[in-house]
DNA sequence: CACGTTCTTCACCGCGCGTTCACGACTCGA
DNA sequence: TCGAGTCGTGAACGCGCGGTGAAGAACGTG
């Protein structure tokens, strides 16, 4: 299941406007570029739950992964050291070896 | 029997979600490694009954299980360990001596 | 075209994972 | 009481997955 369109979407202390293109962490706006942005959407729109490099290769970039293919990995780091600078506190991309990726902002 | 494919599955409070590979222990996600958590679906799929180590190898790696491979004794291991570890209180792998393992949150 | 930004790819490396071994506790039958 | 079989448990080890920094390609904007 998917967020639909345009809808704002709340993850913790995340607020992500879709049709803006804007996170705002705690209030204060995000500087993401738009595969961050796509990533952290297509993580958003499971929430809580694991999603695999395919299907957030899938949403994010579109078409199908290659296999050795790492752009997914980078990104997830890219995302991470952006939220976690504006959240220290918070953990929110967890990752499942072996599985893939989940966003949750509880532990 | 089996479960079907993604099915979700519940035993006591856990929660499991074949699809995602994601364990819920009374809603706190669990961290298992792909054996562990194939190797919990595979007792899940027999839940309140004994389940032999080569049934059990069967399901979770695949094959026949070699004589003298502990490999399951092992991961039933690892297994009580984070189980317990997430809820103190409950005890879900039993032995039953020279049978096999069985999935039951009630004693 | 020139320049800054974004994206992809590469290489390195640490750590988690799965397998196997070793030892000890326990049970049961001879 | 002894030996064989079963199971719990910690540890060693090789390997692949994922984290991470950086270089270079591609992009977009003026």
């Amino acid at each position: 299941m998917q967020t639909s369109q345009g809808e704002l979407v709340r993850v913790g202390e995340l607020e992500i406007r879709p049709l803006e293109g804007l996170v705002l962490a705690d209030g204060r706006a995000l500087v993401l570029s738009v595969r961050e942005f796509d990533l952290l959407l297509a993580l958003a729109s499971h929430v809580g739950r694991v999603v695999s490099r395919e299907e957030l290769y899938r949403q994010a970039w579109g078409g199908t992964l290659r296999s050795g293919d790492r752009s997914c990995d980078v990104y997830v780091h890219k995302l991470r050291t952006k939220l976690e600078r504006a959240l220290p506190q918070q953990r929110f991309i967890h990752t499942h070896v072996g599985f893939g990726y989940r966003l949750d902002p509880a532990q």
